[in-house]
DNA sequence: GTTACATATGTAGAAGTGCGAGGCATAATC
DNA sequence: GATTATGCCTCGCACTTCTACATATGTAAC
């Protein structure tokens, strides 16, 4: 089943250091809790999620240490780093003011002229 | 001047389509009505917009004529074909799913395991 | 024990989009 | 005659994402 995501390009990483933020996560619970919190809107397939995670782990914006699961099995954890935390408030005030803006032009009714 | 717009990828389709379904317009016009109707948030770069517009006709959602502006001078008028205004609504619909879905993440909160 | 599935991570290659940097041409304004 | 605004265009780079594949472990079913 699992249609693409479509999600808008740049989203994604939005998205990761949100979840991110709420606690040291692995890459395979961040898709889950993405899903599910999305009631299966997003999708993240894992060719997206895992050079995602990379990226932002080198861009100094994630940090990672091998840890157990609950399951007993070894996962890579992912935690917010400052500069993380930084770049995900810039991002989502970017996300605000665009989302905001395309929805003035969405609006725009054929009368609109003013 | 003209700096970029850091506009989600895919939405810039959306928004030529958007504006397009108001009248015929020509190019130039559609960016800087998109700028003015944004308040300057959304700022399309030639370099993204023409291309973009090639891209739309190719595919056969808009289709172009030559005519004359306001100003006296030749340029391509874009409309809307049917198929372009499917393809507007399937594409607003999926922008509103898909924004619906980012908001409910970017809300959740610390506590918020559930 | 072995088959099947969920968990968990990863890479490679292709496709699509957006942008900066250029170029061309005309009309109006100074 | 020089500059600015209008109006069109292309090239090549950079970046993100997706499909498809590859790998490995734990658990439950048979």
């Amino acid at each position: 089943m699992a249609e693409k995501s479509d999600l808008p390009q740049g989203t994604l990483d939005l998205l990761i250091l949100k979840v991110a933020a709420l606690g040291p996560v692995h890459g395979y619970a961040i898709a889950q809790r993405l899903q599910q919190v999305s009631r299966d809107v997003v999708q993240v397939p894992q060719g997206s999620l895992y050079p995602a995670l990379h990226r932002l782990e080198n861009r100094g914006l994630l940090a990672a240490d091998w840890e157990e699961t609950d399951t007993g099995r070894e996962a890579k954890f992912y935690r917010l780093t400052r500069k993380g935390r930084a770049q995900l408030e810039t991002e989502a005030a970017s996300w605000e003011r665009l989302t905001a803006a395309v929805g003035l032009i969405l609006k725009l009714s054929e009368r609109g002229a003013e």
